[in-house]
RNA sequence: GGGCGUUUAGCUCAGCUGGGAGAGCAUCUGUUUGACGUACAGAAGGUCAUAGGUUCGAUCCCUAUAGCGCCCACCA
């Protein structure tokens, strides 16, 4: 057998790996040796193509591999599908970018030639993408890989389009939606990101009609003024009594706009006067439609001034603002200019200002649809959010959400299935693709959240619903992703996969966090703060950025990136490898392993056993609540301290003083638990363990050949192992002991220990090997076989230090005995407190006691 | 305006049903102990934001307050 390296090495562990698992079939699903298996499935929330994965995709997908790994190793055929997003503005923005760069408008290639290049990229980038993943460690199914532009795709979005249209929830009208002039296309309302902006509120003078007064009408966007058809106050309002119906002057054009009353003008504020834009506000377009006002675009699609406002036309619209306030000032029409700091709404892809705009678009009519989410979740409960706090925000919205604005002036997308026959004028909605010689389609793609919606019932084979996968994997049993896409995909996954499906398309619902820097801010390129995940593995290895991860923060919560957890992480991990290559060393050449019979096992090896089957109990029980890092940290706890620091050690001694035949049990016990602790850290750290694991004696073609430890029997003499926690205390002790005292930590202490002693030899060695002092056994088989956890009584050849340590020790026995007697004696807490804490109470006092009395003699 | 989260050691964070406050890093002291100096042994460091309440008992439950952060809505 190859020997394990002398020092860890994440660069030659991890290479390989990947290829080795996939070559292995590791990660499919639906092989016919797991087809017996009970199903685990989960979908990667697809990255967009257009690029670079960052520490975010890092979490996610790290999250969710963990839980992969951990349900294939308990028997679990998983299905963790790998997908991409062909994220329709982003991807066409950058691809229009790239051909700006070589000198080409897309207008001048066409829409064909466009959507080549957009293809290329994707290829080229889905490359890029997989490496990034692999490098990552996932184990997600490539096999079965899907894309949310391929032809399942394209087949289940047509077939979800028209059975909607045809139901009425697709519906084409003309409404104010939010207008992004830089992309030049709508958006919904949730791509719009609002932020605090210093801007400027301008108060104008509006004459009446006769010049006889003006009303002060203030605005934050003179520019619109051109699309004016009325000016509005509260019908309550005193100060504009006797005015509705008259005429005020616009001072931007000289043209008459009725004055009229209207309940949504707020009397509080500004002037108390508005100016109202059908066109260019949604709240301006309600006005104008109870008061049948004219509707007047006056912008292009590029946020330019269009021919309706004079000689600004073809202004920019900021330009053009500064233009009309100049004009108006010029006239004498400007009262005052304030400064204020306004939300304003920016495009959440090209952070331009949205310009809010009347167009004709395609919606989803989403109050019915919604509704049925709601009422799936309060009959059956379907969706369990993790951490549960989401499971309102998800209602909320779903109750509260307007229709979805679904088309998009793209180019790179689904179309829209929806036809004009040049003939008869007649609309049609098809699924399959039309003759272009009769039919015209609509030259609208749809927002790329559209089709990923329909990811984990469409990437499984829907429509066709005797696919295998969408057999054996629908719904999904979890799905793992940020907070920041509740709403765009979570949501809308929820309501089509009901409509749809009948169910709600994942069972559970992981919420995690957004990474952030070392002192919690947000990551940016201008701050310059980003994290590149693969910088930190190029450096620290992915096992390391994976453990770090997972244990940086708890779900639901952001995580400050800290590299010094990877660093921790790292040096964790070089632990698990120097003591696995001790383990190794020690290990005769023909080692077989034989499950250790139970009378066999020392002290020692009861009390590991025990800790690790303890631990292993608290791993799973946190790995099936998804706790992952409280998982990580129960086991990176054990590994350290329990069978580092305390059973490597313990094993030291027995293997030098005993007889072969005796130690081949240690050899045992040794090698079961090193091989189940590196199953259990497998799903964290899977390069590794597969490593090591590849080295045990007896070892199968891969760990994931391996299962995760259950039902471990855990029935062992408890006064044993009370025996050893009180044996690691009294070194702690001894060694505190020393340090206080200025002694070297190997001088020479005389120790009488007091209590019944079963492994006699065993505890001198230990006591001697790890305490450096000789120990005296006093008072062997005193009366109580319990006072394991208090037995100190440390005796110097000087006897003053001496008189020092116990009086010491008395002042702190008497403190305890006050502490637990006050408790002790409060008759509530006797009375009311749960039996087992009253009695640990009174154990605790009646050794205090003992050891005191000992003292005292 | 509505909702949510958070406040624990110098820093980054754990703390699961209420029963003597934890880790890593940083700091200080010591150590060629049978794998590991990427280590080992130890020390120091906390009014668990504040004020009330419930309870025999509160970091944990309730109420208020304050700081920090997020989400939704949105006023021209």
């Amino acid at each position: 057998m190859e020997e394990l390296a002398k020092s860890y090495s994440h660069e030659n562990v991890e290479k390989g790996k990947e290829d080795f698992w996939e070559k292995n079939h590791y990660f499919e699903a639906m092989r016919e040796e797991n087809i017996n298996k009970p199903r685990f499935s989960m979908i990667v929330p697809p990255p967009n193509v257009t690029g670079i994965l960052h520490i975010g995709h890092a979490i996610n997908t790290t999250i969710i591999d963990i839980i992969a790994r951990y349900k294939k190793l308990s028997g679990f055929d998983v299905l963790f599908l790998a997908d991409m997003d062909h994220a329709g503005i982003a991807t066409q923005a950058k691809v229009e970018e790239k051909l700006r760069s070589e000198g080409i408008n897309k207008y001048d290639i066409g829409r064909e030639a466009f959507l080549k290049e957009a293809w290329k990229w994707k290829e080229e980038h889905a490359d890029y993408i997989t490496k990034q993943w692999r490098a990552l460690g996932l184990s997600m199914d490539y096999s079965k890989e899907r894309f949310t532009l391929d032809e399942g795709m394209q087949k289940a979005v047509n077939t979800v389009f028209k059975r909607l249209y045809d139901e009425g929830y697709i519906y084409r009208g003309e409404r104010i939606i939010n207008w992004d002039p830089v992309l030049k296309t709508a958006l919904s309302d949730i791509e719009v990101v609002y932020s605090q902006d210093n801007g400027q509120f301008y108060y104008f003078k509006y004459w009446l009609e006769d010049h006889s007064r003006y009303l002060e009408v203030a605005t934050t966007r003179p520019e619109t003024m051109f699309g004016d058809t009325a000016v509005c106050f509260n019908p309550n309002d005193e100060r504009f009594k006797g005015l509705e119906g008259k005429m005020v002057i616009n001072p931007c054009n000289g043209e008459l706009l009725p004055l009229l009353a209207d309940r949504y003008v707020d009397m509080e504020f500004g002037t108390g006067a508005m100016k109202c834009t059908p066109a260019h506000d949604p709240n301006d377009y309600k006005i104008a439609l109870r008061h049948k006002l004219p509707i007047i675009k006056i912008m292009n699609d590029d946020g330019t001034m269009n021919d309706k406002c004079g000689i600004y036309s073809g202004m920019d619209r900021f330009e053009c603002r500064k233009a009309i306030v100049k004009k108006i000032q010029d006239d004498d029409n400007l009262i005052k200019i304030e400064n204020i700091v306004h939300n304003v709404g920016h495009s959440e892809r090209s952070h331009t200002v949205v310009e809010p705009m009347l167009s004709k678009q395609w919606f989803v009519k989403m109050q019915p649809l919604a509704q049925a989410v709601v009422d799936l979740q309060h009959e059956a409960g379907q969706i369990e959010f993790f951490p549960n706090r989401f499971a309102n925000i998800f209602e909320n919205w779903l109750k509260n959400t307007d229709d979805w604005c679904i088309s998009r002036q793209l180019w790179w997308g689904h179309r829209i299935p929806v036809y004009t026959n040049k003939m008869t004028g007649e609309i049609v909605c098809s699924v399959d693709k039309l003759d272009n010689k009769q039919f015209e389609q609509d030259p609208d793609v749809l927002d790329t959240w559209f089709s990923s919606a329909l990811a984990p019932f469409a990437f499984l084979g829907w429509p066709d619903l005797n696919n295998p996968l969408y057999k054996r994997f629908y719904p999904l049993d979890l799905m793992v992703t940020a907070y920041d896409i509740i709403f765009f995909w979570v949501e809308r996954m929820a309501f089509q996969g009901v409509h749809f499906t009948n169910t709600a398309p994942f069972k559970k619902v992981y919420i995690h966090g957004l990474v952030r820097d070392s002192q919690g801010r947000k990551m940016s390129k201008s701050l310059g703060n980003g994290i590149d995940p693969f910088e930190v593995i190029q450096k620290y290895g992915t096992d390391s950025l994976r453990f770090a991860l997972a244990t940086g923060g708890t779900p639901g919560m952001d995580v400050n990136f800290n590299i010094n957890r990877v660093e921790k992480a790292h040096n964790f991990l070089n632990k698990i490898w120097n003591a696995s290559r001790y383990l190794l060393m020690l290990l005769p050449n023909d080692f077989k392993y034989e499950k250790p019979l139970k009378n066999k096992l020392s002290i020692f090896d009861q009390w590991i056993y025990n800790k690790y089957y303890s631990v292993c109990k608290s791993i799973k029980n946190n790995m099936d609540k998804y706790e992952l890092g409280q998982a990580a940290e129960y086991l990176y706890n054990f590994i350290y301290n329990d069978f580092c620091s305390q059973y490597l050690e313990f094993t030291k001694i027995s293997l030098k003083n005993n007889s072969y035949e005796q130690n081949k049990v240690t050899y045992n016990v040794l090698y079961d638990i090193l091989k189940n602790l590196l199953v259990l850290l497998f799903p964290f750290a899977p390069f590794i363990t597969e490593e090591i694991y590849q080295h045990l004696p007896q070892a199968k073609n891969s760990i994931y050949e391996e299962t995760y430890p259950i039902d471990l029997d855990n029935n062992f003499d408890s006064t044993d192992i009370q025996l050893v926690d009180a044996l690691i205390d009294a070194v702690k002790l001894i060694r505190n002991f020393k340090a206080n005292n200025s002694l070297s930590p190997n001088a020479h202490l005389r120790i009488e220990f007091i209590g019944d002693i079963k492994d006699y030899n065993l505890i001198k060695d230990y006591l001697e090997r790890f305490a450096f002092s000789e120990i005296k056994f006093a008072d062997h088989n005193i009366e109580n076989s319990v006072s394991f956890k208090v037995f100190s009584l440390f005796i110097s050849s000087d006897e003053n230090e001496m008189s020092d340590i116990i009086a010491k020790r008395i002042e702190e026995l008497e403190k305890e005995i006050a502490r637990s007697t006050k408790i002790l004696q409060n008759q509530n807490f006797v009375k009311k407190a749960k039996p087992e804490i009253v009695q640990k109470e009174k154990n605790k006092l009646d050794l205090f006691v003992k050891e005191l009395k000992k003292y005292k003699k």
